[in-house]
RNA sequence: GGGGAGAUACCAGAGCGGUCAAAUGGGGCAGACUGUAAAUCUGUUGGCGAAGCCUUCGGAGGUUCGAAUCCUCCUCUCCCCA
C-alpha cells in the first residue's frame, strides 16, 4: 500500500491524497460503505461499484469469522472473489464488537472470548489470532485488535484500557511481520488511537501509535454516544500527532456534517453504517438536509427524491413513491434508501476532494454544514 | 315466517356493577439509530391541561351511592331453520 498527499488546504487542515492498493487506487478523502458480513446490506455489488462509485467497502473480522467461517473464504480464495468486489476491502478487527457486544465477551489481557451472538459458542480473539482471521479474509487493509471503550469512561478505565490496546498493537505488529497475504497480493495494518475524551490520554496514545510509522493511522473510541464537539476535539487533537504522509481513517464516523468537520481536521478515509442502517429506516440524507421518508408530509409530493442527487434512483423515483414504498413494508423501499444515501455520502467525500484541489473547501464546507443539518 | 347471537375508540377485538378513558393486535402519527446482535427499537393514538377536569362503549329511558357491564323499549347487523 502507498499513499500520496496531493493537495493541503490552505485554510484548514484538510487534505486530498492518492492510496494504491493491489487491488485498486482510492482517492481521499473517503467515505467506506460498511459490508459486515460481506454485503452492503440491500445494495448490490455492481450498484456499490457503477452508481455508488465506491472505492474501498468494509468487512468485519468477528462476523465473517463466525459465519462463513474460515474455511470458506479461504476456499473462496479471498473476500474479494467470493462477493465480487474486486476493488479494496478494510476488515474492522473485531475491537468494536468488544464494546457493542460488551454483555457477550469476557476481556482480559491475553485477548477476548466472545459468545456468538448466533449460537452462543465462545471463541477467543486474540490479537495474534485476529491478525491470522483478517490474513484469510484478505483486505487490503487490516485493523489492529483494539478495544472501542464506552463513553462515558471512567478516566483510570480509560487509561488502563488505552495501554492494554497498545500492547495489543505490538502483539499484532509482530503476528503481522510473522505472516503474510494468502492470496498473493499485499494487506496493510492500521494501528487504532485510544484515549477515550481525555486529552492527555489521546495525546499519548497518538504519540505512541505514530512512533510505529505504519502505513496508514486510525482514530478509534469516538462516536460512542460523546458531544460532537468533543469528538472534533479529540480528532483534532490527534490528527495533529499522527504523520502527515499517511493515511488518517476516523472510524464509525459519521454524520454528512461530522464527516466535512473531520475532513477539515484533516482525516482522510471514513466509514459509518449510518446510510445504510438509517436509509433502511427511512432517513435519507441530501444536499439540501434530511428528509424521513416515513412522514406524513411527502404523501402527495410527486417530486424526484432528491432532483440533485447522484444516483438513479434519485430521480427515477419519487418521494411519495418512496414513501408508499416503506409505508407498505416492502423491501424495495430500504433498497432504494441504501444506495441513494451510499451514493450521497460518496459525492459528498468526493466534492470535498474537488474541493480541496481547487483550494475552496474551507469556505464550501461552512455552507455545508449548515444546509446538511436541515430537517426538510 | 320461526329461533338464536350481537352492536365497545380508525379497524379487529377483550372487558360483563366500582381498581375503565377502557386489555391486546393491527393501522395511523412521531422519534431514535455513528468501526451493524438492527428490513430494528421507542413513544404516542377521545378533548384541554401540570396535577386534574370534561365528553365516550348503537339510541332513548330506567335500576343503583356508582353502569361499557343489570332492566325496558327502539334501531341496525349476523347466523340457523322454513
Amino acid at each position: 500500500m502507498d499513499f500520496t498527499l496531493q493537495k493541503k488546504d490552505p485554510n484548514s487542515s484538510a487534505r486530498a491524497g492518492l492510496i494504491q492498493t493491489d487491488h485498486g487506487e482510492i482517492k481521499t478523502p473517503i467515505f467506506m460503505p460498511v459490508g459486515t458480513v460481506g454485503s452492503v446490506k440491500a445494495v448490490h455489488i455492481p450498484h456499490i461499484q457503477e452508481d455508488v462509485k465506491a472505492q474501498i467497502i468494509l468487512g468485519n473480522t468477528y462476523h465473517l469469522y463466525l459465519r462463513p467461517g474460515l474455511d470458506i473464504i479461504e476456499k473462496a480464495g479471498g473476500i474479494q472473489k467470493f462477493n465480487g468486489w474486486n476493488k479494496p476491502v478494510l476488515t474492522d478487527s473485531g475491537g468494536y464488537q468488544v464494546y457493542s457486544l460488551s454483555g457477550t465477551r469476557k476481556l482480559r489481557e491475553e485477548g477476548v472470548i466472545f459468545q456468538s451472538h448466533i449460537d452462543g459458542s465462545r471463541h477467543e480473539f486474540t490479537p495474534e489470532r485476529v491478525m491470522d482471521i483478517q490474513r484469510v479474509i484478505g483486505a487490503d487493509i487490516m485493523m489492529a485488535f483494539d478495544e472501542c471503550t464506552p463513553y462515558p469512561c471512567e478516566y483510570d478505565y480509560a487509561a488502563k484500557s488505552m495501554a492494554m490496546t497498545h500492547r495489543w498493537l505490538d502483539r499484532c505488529i509482530g503476528q503481522f511481520q510473522k505472516t503474510e497475504g494468502h492470496y498473493g497480493y499485499k494487506q496493510a495494518l492500521f494501528p487504532i488511537v485510544q484515549g477515550s475524551v481525555y486529552r492527555d490520554l489521546r495525546k499519548q496514545s497518538a504519540e505512541y501509535i505514530a512512533a510505529k510509522n505504519a502505513e496508514g493511522n486510525a482514530i478509534g473510541g469516538l462516536s460512542v454516544g460523546e458531544p460532537h464537539e468533543v469528538m472534533y476535539e479529540m480528532t483534532e487533537l490527534v490528527c495533529g500527532i499522527l504523520p502527515k504522509d499517511k493515511p488518517r481513517y476516523l472510524m464509525g464516523v459519521g454524520t454528512p456534517v461530522n464527516i466535512l468537520e473531520g475532513i477539515a481536521s484533516g482525516v482522510d478515509m471514513f466509514d459509518c453504517v449510518m446510510p445504510t442502517r438509517n436509509g433502511r429506516n427511512g432517513m435519507l440524507f441530501t444536499s439540501e438536509g434530511i428528509i424521513n421518508i416515513k412522514n406524513q408530509k411527502w404523501r402527495d409530493d410527486f417530486s424526484p427524491i432528491d432532483p440533485n442527487g447522484p444516483s438513479f434512483v434519485d430521480s427515477f423515483y419519487t418521494r411519495a413513491y418512496l414513501r408508499h414504498l416503506f409505508a407498505a413494508g416492502e423491501m424495495l423501499g430500504p433498497m432504494i434508501a441504501s444506495l441513494h444515501n451510499l451514493a450521497f455520502y460518496l459525492w459528498l467525500a468526493g466534492e470535498a476532494r474537488n474541493k480541496i484541489l481547487d483550494g475552496s473547501f474551507a469556505s464550501w464546507k461552512n455552507i455545508m454544514v449548515k444546509k446538511l443539518a436541515i430537517r426538510l
